[in-house]
DNA sequence: GGTTGCATGTAAAACGTTACATGATTTT
DNA sequence: AAAATCATGTAACGTTTTACATGCAACC
């Protein structure tokens, strides 16, 4: 099954629990908007179309007057929600101006980084660097802490 | 002046020296990449827009039987370059499957991060809350040695 | 009665990648 | 002789945003 970037976001917040489309786009503006948006214009097709590859259910659950759609996960959903959580991640992708602008910042003739010619891509690198070092620190950390955890709570029960 | 988004880095690129198309799109996948990524679907197009609009302009440049186009900055083109450097930074968007894979992650039944039912969705939380204040840091810090830098310069001169 | 929020949807435009086509030169 | 690299370009496709259109309900 084949299926579009965005339709993972989908699957995964109804595999919360069951919701409108409307509720899908609040919560991930709330949320997973800082490492994946979404916009209507994805959402709503989007929807159809899992429901048409039979992923979701949707059914119309209007408010008063005001009419809706409430869709969940199908077991073929859930299922490849886990199949794709049990998959490596290939998408990561970084549009950062404020770090390009500081990559050309020799450009604006003020004091370099380094006094070498390119010394503000210089600086770059090193912050690239040192985002990565503290990154794979921070999921050492937070591995070993989820171990702990596991170990505590299987001694405890 | 209304400029797509990826023309500031083929400014930025012929900021440092001039040089064909292709030289530019190699650059860009050994350094910017990273966090501003560019095609040949949009250099080269690109290159012939900022042309018309007189920011650069080409010069046929064969290497023997080999046809090359070698671009320099205009002295508008430097302007807007320089203005660009000046601006507030707009584009941040960051695409990251793998955090979106951890945010989801209780869907695996797995051992949750804190026993609460959306404990990986916190987890995900306070690794943007560390994250951006491990940013903070290195800008301060990074700040205050460009600023002790300049100083030194100055003394010295 | 006006504003905000709930709710669904589409059309057009913008943006970006991928794949392809072509051909010369350099390296192995 | 083959493979890698230099070099330019486009067409098709897919993705994503923006703007618009519509209408009910709740709150002030």
């Amino acid at each position: 099954m084949e299926l579009s970037p965005t339709a993972h976001v989908i699957l995964g917040t109804l595999g919360w629990r069951p919701m409108s489309g409307y509720e899908i786009k609040s919560i991930v503006d709330k949320s997973t908007r800082l490492f994946w948006a979404a916009s209507y214009g994805q959402i709503y097709p989007e929807l159809r179309r899992l429901a048409a590859a039979g992923l979701i259910e949707g059914k119309a659950s209007p408010q008063g007057g005001r009419r809706r759609n409430v869709y969940r996960l199908t077991p073929a959903g859930r299922k490849e929600l886990r199949a794709w959580l049990d998959a490596d991640p290939e998408v990561f992708e970084l549009r950062d101006e404020g770090l390009l602008k500081l990559f050309f910042a020799d450009a604006t003739g003020g004091d370099s980084a380094t006094g070498k010619p390119e010394g503000f891509a210089y600086l770059v690198l090193r912050y690239g660097i040192e985002l990565n070092e503290w990154t794979a620190d921070w999921c050492e950390r937070t591995g070993r802490a989820l171990e702990d955890e596991a170990i505590d709570r299987r001694r405890s029960a």
